[in-house]
DNA sequence: TCGAGGGCGGAGAGCGCTCTCCCTTTGTGC
DNA sequence: GCACAAAGGGAGAGCGCTCTCCGCCCTCGA
């Protein structure tokens, strides 16, 4: 900023602080890095220097000798032989909830100054990539949003013992770190809630039954339905998507038109399910109650609002990161899970 | 992968890769980076050694020497003295907005090699740390994503002659790249679509009218609209908010209950003024036809499907990301503006 | 008064890579 | 057969930083 001229040709290094301050290069490195103590009086020195010279640290010197980047990566894997040019991945961005992680791991990692890296796992050889990319010291860490319960990146991650946080109980056990909501814990809130509102044909519309989420929604309801007496639930597979969940719903009230409770395990599902029921006259929660899963803007914007089991995303995704930055500090290679506590959402549907 | 024991303590480096080789270091780099013509037979051996010896070129010393970083960043600027921790950061990434420009940029970003960190920037502070992470090569350039009129972002970069590439255009002319839609255009489908619906009383539900976008598209529908001899088209600010869209429709019904075709400045607000039509009683399209703008999920979830003006975010996005990297790669300063056409996406609601 | 010890700053060795020289080898034209 | 050119490969100098060692000096106890 002092002359305007040609400053961007080099940039001030330790070596230009140090000499302005007056002192050595190793001097200002502590004193930047706040290592060992520093003569009070030289520190205020070496600082003067520093905003003088407008210095800032060069991150690719730091991380070739420290052998840390400052950064860590959010892998969205979606490897199932996939192609990478698949729609699918765009529709999962316009997704909120990727969003809403991106946020809840920001939140965290912009304290402590460490840089987010987005990459995209589309097929096993991205995946593979993701895990040199760490191994090398691309990136420090990886948090991962795994789409699929066949994808092949939480095993290469486990196996490689790289840092890394799931989103989600991995589809089949495996010594890596993650967080997850208490999905069973949830299913009975909703199952509950049903129940004390006085419905008595319930229903259910799952998700895809071959991913965690989907299986444990679907059973986790039923066996809290079967607590409460009603030993069989009628459900219908919905496969996470709007349109799935309004296919279910027309399956759903021409094998049961009877039926005056659902528990929807996705809030986009419920959201098409309800549509479904409004354009067959059945009134939202007179004639039947429903309840959807996650609490995302979804449940918000459908009409009526969405009384549903909210997934608190923003803050997993915060202890994401800070679960992976406590691993990538400690360099010990434990995992950890930490489960979330779901809650009813009272809204009108229900 | 050979011997699985600890090879993780140290990675190959080029070194290694060269003494299996039987090269220098300089061959195996130039192999590499192809550069030079280096002997056939000899690049063989050398991708052999590579890949015996599961070498992964170390990014940081690589950028410590050519001062590129082979990463550029998005950055989603929010500042206009706002909080850290408020809300609407959230609210942002839960728009599926911001998930269709990730998927539009790394569209482009991951042929290339180049990866992709996402910053936010919310108040003047982090603008200028963003100048400056790019000035002292943290990344190689910026695409902005830059929520307000006043934000100073666009400025700052534009006087450090930062690489960098606005999604729309800049509040205020400055010398910067930026990609953005021909708002007037998509105006014009829209108001003349209504016209030929033969709607007698239109009216548009507007932006907020401090932000280009609001501005342009409601002054380029009122330009659209004159054109079509339709002198005077009332509006109402929507703020580009679902629930200001609600507000906005309930006002217009309220004081030209005669309405029969509205034209809204986001999918988001359709979305909310056509929940208070029906709520009123006011049948979609056939009382009052809507058409929003963006194509975004909103009007594909939204009931009856928004007719829309569709404006084409991950090709936009993309274009973004393609123009920054032409702009690093020619070190050249010059700036660009790429406008693209919008289309009627005509669904069911006009 | 002197020695031991501790606190604090400097010197210098790399981290892994690219890139500029320079040398060797081979090819080519007369 | 000789001179020259061109092309391929090696040596080595850093890029900017951290961190280990080392030495200075000051303090404290005997």
């Amino acid at each position: 900023m002092t002359s305007d001229q040609t400053p961007a040709q080099r940039l001030p290094t330790l070596e230009d602080v140090a000499q302005v301050a007056g002192v050595s290069r190793a001097t200002v490195s502590r004193v930047i890095n706040n290592i060992r103590n520093v003569d009070p009086q030289l520190h205020k020195v070496v600082w003067d220097a520093v905003t003088a010279t407008g210095y800032v640290p060069n991150r690719a010197a730091r991380s070739l000798v420290t052998g840390r980047t400052g950064a860590i990566a959010l892998v969205v894997s979606e490897a199932e032989n996939r192609a990478a040019d698949d729609p699918f991945l765009g529709r999962f961005f316009s997704d909120p909830f990727f969003g809403r992680v991106v946020g809840g791991v920001l939140s965290v990692l912009r304290p402590s100054g460490v840089h987010l890296a987005l990459v995209l796992a589309g097929d096993e050889d991205a995946c593979a990539k993701v895990v040199s990319d760490v191994r090398q010291g691309q990136v420090d860490g990886v948090v991962v949003l795994s789409l699929h319960p066949h994808d092949p990146l939480p095993r290469l991650l486990a196996d490689a013992a790289v840092p890394a946080v799931l989103y989600g109980r991995p589809a089949a056990p495996m010594p890596i770190s993650y967080v997850d909501v208490a999905t069973y814990q949830g299913a009975k809130l909703a199952a509950d809630h049903l129940i004390a509102r006085g419905c008595q044909h319930v229903a259910t519309i799952s998700g895809s039954v071959d991913m965690p989420a989907g299986v444990d929604r679907l059973n986790g309801f039923r066996e809290a339905m079967a607590k409460q007496g009603v030993a069989y639930v009628p459900s219908y597979d919905g496969g996470f998507t709007q349109e799935g969940g309004e296919r279910a719903m027309e399956r759903l009230l021409a094998e049961h038109p009877e039926v005056d409770g659902v528990f929807v395990a996705s809030d986009v599902m419920a959201q098409g399910a309800m549509m479904v029921l409004r354009d067959r006259g059945k009134s939202v929660p007179d004639d039947v109650a429903v309840i959807g899963f996650d609490d995302s803007s979804a449940a918000l914007s459908s009409r009526p609002p969405l009384t549903t089991v909210r997934q608190p995303v923003e803050d997993m995704a915060a202890e994401m990161a800070r679960l992976l930055l406590t691993r990538i500090d400690q360099r010990a290679n434990r995992t950890t899970s930490v489960i979330f506590d779901p809650d009813l959402v009272q809204r009108a549907s229900a």
